[in-house]
DNA sequence: CTGGGCATTTGGTATGACCAATTTGATCAG
DNA sequence: CTGATCAAATTGGTCATACCAAATGCCCAG
């Protein structure tokens, strides 16, 4: 059970980004909520920090208003993915893209500047995903390929990079199980690109590195488009 | 004059990033804090709240303990930028790569998918950047780059993309005003790329778009580099 | 030295009150 | 009728106090 201000605050930001209050809109007053969610003051007060913080309101002496999501934090995602039964599927291509950005991103610098060391380490990362056989089941595999991408976010020695990264990955990853099971990978072509990202590696090829990275990504688009469509089919069967 | 809760969340938070208190450490009780911030604990709680929301701190019943800064979020930066008199040069670095690799894969859309009259709006704003000659001032030169990358990131249409970019940037600029000053942009340079720019748009040739982006880039961080070399030793000749 | 049980500490919630800034609406001058 | 003006009502910001439940830490039995 979460804390009532975390109720509230959660009911808010549903509303707000439902669109029950438009942005320059103005909120119901925090006397108000405490009657609406039967909490005290306090609780509703800690529950509009939170939605100024995250840049929906903005708080004032005489009231608060609904501020345009484009002027949110990164923060609002999680909430974002969750305000349908299954995420916005534009919404989490949009995620992919500025993921793999950062990864790729990520992966320059190593290319630049890591030691043989951190290289191997990563070499020794691809070898799960250059078996075109299925030894080991999706799940795994999927793992695999998260264990990749996250030694390169912190062998690339950039916080906000990290930040960037984890931020999205932490608000999507727990929003995505619904979807994830009937991501099945292709095992084949994931196979090819990770043996060029191993050459790309060897010979610290960046441009090597970037195309085989635009193809890694494309990769991982195509497994999340088709898990969709499975997803949603399933989901209209039950319906 | 700012809110109470906010001094105390601003003091903790510079402490959190100062090292004050060390990742797994546990933090003054609230009690402790109404003591030495001689403030009302609903007002500390709301400081506590604000933290535990930047992913500073992980707060229960029990205590509140200092979470590892690579598990924050990303609006942390602009207080990471202030901790210091001057910004770290590296830090700023980064951001600017991931600004940049933002605003590339922005250009990167455009070029895909919008229509020719959005082409034409952002071929209009490249105009007073083409210019060799100095007939604006270095500061309406850098404010046109902005509107510039404004413009791609709107015309983007991925909001998570939006997101980050706002989130950096409106943590950024302010804190940069130290060394904006001594940023005197290369117009030559800057004119060649944004000549490359426009027939990049023209052609929609996005390999050569992205080239030229990174060269756009490097002018950026060179600048950044210049003005912060001479913005120490601005600062080292006062003391 | 280890494990379990108990008192203490700590965060979560609730009331009630007061101040200062903003908003609102009535009032008045044009 | 329109607008500026000013007082009243509303609203957020702060404070003091009290109680509950969960986590912690201590002590003692084994």
């Amino acid at each position: 059970m979460s804390m009532k201000s975390d109720q509230v605050a959660n009911a808010l930001i549903r509303d707000v980004l439902g669109g029950r209050y438009l942005p320059g809109e103005r909120l119901p007053s925090e006397r108000d909520l405490v009657t609406r969610f039967d909490a005290n003051r306090g609780a509703v007060r800690e529950a509009m920090a939170k939605l100024a913080q995250l840049g929906l309101a903005e708080v004032q002496p005489g009231g608060a208003r609904v501020r345009k999501r484009e002027e949110a934090s990164l923060d609002i995602i999680g909430y974002l993915l969750t305000q349908t039964d299954l995420p916005d599927p534009d919404l989490v291509d949009q995620i992919l893209m500025i993921f793999n950005a950062m990864i790729s991103l990520a992966a320059t610098h190593v290319v630049k500047a890591a030691s043989d060391e951190t290289i191997n380490e990563i070499r020794a990362l691809l070898k799960p995903l250059s078996q075109a056989d299925a030894t080991n089941n999706d799940a795994s595999h999927g793992e695999a390929r998260i264990r990749l991408m996250q030694h390169f976010m912190l062998a690339s020695e950039n916080l906000p990079l990290q930040l960037v990264a984890r931020t999205l990955f932490n608000q999507f990853a727990p929003n995505m199980s619904a979807v994830a099971d009937f991501a099945a990978p292709d095992r084949e072509r994931y196979a090819v690109v990770a043996q060029q990202l191993d050459d790309a590696l060897i010979h610290r090829d960046i441009s090597a590195l970037r195309a085989t990275f635009d193809a890694f990504i494309e990769l991982n688009r195509e497994s999340m488009t088709r898990a969709f469509m499975l997803a949603q089919r399933a989901q209209e069967a039950i319906a």
